[in-house]
RNA sequence: GGAGGAGUGGCUGAGUGGUCUAAAGCACCUGUCUUGAAAACAGGCGUGGGGCAACCCACCGUGAGUUCGAAUCUCACCUCCUCCGCCA
């Protein structure tokens, strides 16, 4: 949610985010007759409440009773215009940074960088649906009579490896020097205190998705009425809302948290899309990164995010693309999203395996999530969420990059002493 | 699932219908004193909203209710603690 002051003193900004970002249809005109009436209504019950204390002090019941009736009425004003006012307000998306470029959808995109050499195949390279087939660690068909479609076992070396990357992350972010390593690495100056490793709820309350700007499209994600709960998209619906109704203190930032989790999805926009292979489940492994940052510290950490995303694919040698996200594609409550695509050779394409999401104050806003500056002012923190790995998505391009002639997948060569120095998934006997 | 207890400012904690405009302590900030610090003493010290300001209003887990008046009484919910049961 933006700040009902910062859309008074921008409504340009505001209107060119509505529409760039494809979420015409609303009406802030309205929106700052509400505000206004509100601020107005406000006053009117301030004023009713002085009197009150002043006939309690008198001990004048009549009084009471006729200003008690009073501010009920205003109350019950106040209360409708609030609603009306949050439920338009809730609906305006974030402010793009003013780098981000302006575009209709994913075509808008731009690629800021490429790295790596795609490999040079002497012979036609397949994709991870029959790469993993063969080699019997990728099992949809059981998985599909068992729980349906978009849902697989991984198993053997495959199901191994999820557990080596998970590793890879860890020791890689979770330790102040290796850290200070990826830093290096990227070239940022920035604090490299580590990150704090969570396994969080996969579950949570509707109510705290939606403070976090995250529950719609609700159709995309299960929800379990009976219980009122619904399961997270991504570990950064549990991981953002950590410090919810909190005063920080400035000397506690940057927070960092770095969270492995099942992710749920629906995919009810996208019948028929991607429906072989592992791309697109409803259920996959992720590991994901959190910040809270000073506001000014931001966008700073948002370059800290990537840097770890890239430092990890070259650690795998996958070669990749980075992406700044337009308008028209990117998140509702980001402010600027960086998006890398990781090469596919069975597909003979890059596909989207990593996203960083830098939000500013729009999700802290609702959580209410403060920090205490050294001055003694309070203002909003300023929050980044970042894909670690999607682990799915990695194992894809992993497969597919790695693959041999004969059927068989080189291991990288990082994620070897986590496999128990192994070096070629194979098919076994 | 059953039985009980509890949620008050950054922290501890008093407060059982009207001087609560929330005691006190700790922490923190400023000043006096000191070469400096500590101690002592004096003052300050929550969040949000309104107002140029003096100041005013709201907030005692959340939401409803009773009352002229609620931190205090009632109901629901949330969270935590203790015990019992079940359980990886």
């Amino acid at each position: 949610m933006l700040d009902i002051q910062f859309i008074r003193e921008n409504p340009d900004l505001v209107r060119a985010a509505i529409k760039n970002k494809n979420r015409e249809g609303i009406d802030l005109d309205r929106i700052l007759t509400l505000a206004d009436e509100r601020k107005k209504i406000a006053g009117d019950i301030s004023d009713i409440n002085k009197k009150r204390n002043e006939a309690q002090a008198a001990r004048d019941i009549e009084a009471g009773k006729r200003l008690k009736e009073e501010l009920a009425a205003a109350e019950e004003k106040f209360k409708e215009i609030e609603k009306e006012l949050v439920g338009l307000l809730v609906k305006i998306p974030n402010i793009p940074s003013a780098d981000t470029p302006v575009g209709p959808d994913e075509s808008g995109n731009v690629v800021v960088r490429q790295w790596g050499e795609k490999p040079n195949f002497s012979f036609v390279p397949k994709a991870h649906w029959d790469i993993g087939k063969e080699l019997g660690i990728i099992d949809s068909e059981k998985a599909g009579e068992i729980s349906g479609a978009r849902f697989t076992y991984l198993k053997g070396d495959l199901a191994l490896m999820q557990f080596a990357l998970i590793n890879l992350v860890m020791h890689t972010i979770t330790n102040k020097e290796e850290l200070a390593k990826v830093i290096a690495h990227a070239q940022l100056t920035i604090d490299p205190k580590p990150f704090t490793a969570v396994i969080p709820p996969v579950f949570m309350r509707p109510q705290v998705m939606n403070r976090m700007a995250r529950l719609d499209p609700i159709e995309d994600r299960f929800f379990f009425e009976k219980d009122d709960l619904i399961l997270i998209g991504s570990a950064e619906h549990t991981l953002g809302p950590l410090h919810m109704d909190e005063m920080l203190q400035e000397a506690q930032l940057p927070i960092r948290y770095v969270g492995y989790s099942t992710a749920f999805r629906r995919e009810a926009g996208a019948a028929g899309k991607d429906t072989r292979g592992i791309l697109r489940q409803h259920q996959f492994d992720k590991i994901e990164m959190e910040s809270t940052t000073l506001p000014e510290d931001g966008l700073a950490e948002q370059e800290l995010m990537v840097g770890v995303q890239e430092y990890l694919l070259q650690q795998l040698g996958l070669p990749y693309q980075v992406v700044l996200v337009c308008t028209g594609d990117m998140g509702f409550p980001d402010q600027r999203q960086i998006d890398i695509e990781t090469w596919m050779p069975g597909q003979n394409t890059f596909r989207e395996t990593h996203s960083a999401d830098y939000v500013g104050g729009f999700q802290a806003r609702r959580l209410n999530t403060r920090v205490k500056r050294a001055d003694g002012s309070v203002e909003p923190v300023h929050m980044n969420d970042a894909t670690a790995f999607a682990i799915g998505r990695t194992l894809i391009a992993i497969l597919e990059n790695y693959q041999n002639e004969d059927g068989s997948v080189t291991i990288p060569e990082v994620l070897r002493p986590y496999m128990g120095g192994k070096e070629k998934i194979e098919k076994a006997l």
